[in-house]
DNA sequence: GCCAACGTTGGC
DNA sequence: GCCAACGTTGGC
């Protein structure tokens, strides 16, 4: 299984929105770092979502029930992906940027090195301590 | 509201 | 193919 990372602003798509629909399609994704990580997902790997803005804190999880195909809202021969994820959970407590930023052990999420891309991979430890601190 | 980090566009 | 100008994202 796969650990993804995806962010959206609350305001156009928040966490609620995905869980009143149970599942939906993950789209609109314009960036080539971002659709690279999308075409390497697969059913059954869990994403974390990150809200941006006023947030700043990841606040659920979703797990990916498709393999990555065309984006049916790309324009005529661009060649972008979308995958379709289902509302997972959200999380026990959200985990805010400023304590992935102040772990000793997340410095290196992508989230914090790169922090334009909305969608990055998750080692197996970065999703294991997200979930400790969730819990907490 | 500002600014850093990127990505994109267009002139040359 | 380079690079300046501009637009966007997103944290502060």
């Amino acid at each position: 299984m796969n650990y993804w990372l995806i962010k959206t602003e609350p305001e156009s798509y928040s966490l609620e929105d995905l869980k009143s629909k149970g599942e939906d399609v993950w789209d609109g994704v314009r960036n080539h770092q971002a659709r690279n990580f999308i075409e390497k997902m697969k059913p059954g790997d869990l994403v974390f979502v990150y809200h941006s803005g006023k947030q700043k804190a990841l606040v659920g999880t979703a797990k990916v029930v498709s393999a990555p195909y065309p984006d049916p809202k790309a324009a005529d021969g661009e060649k972008w992906l979308a995958v379709d994820i289902r509302y997972n959970g959200h999380l026990p407590n959200p985990v805010t940027l400023s304590q992935i930023k102040t772990s000793d052990q997340l410095q290196d999420l992508l989230l914090v090195r790169q922090s334009r891309l909305s969608v990055m991979s998750l080692s197996k430890q970065e999703a294991d301590i997200l979930v400790t601190m969730a819990d907490a």
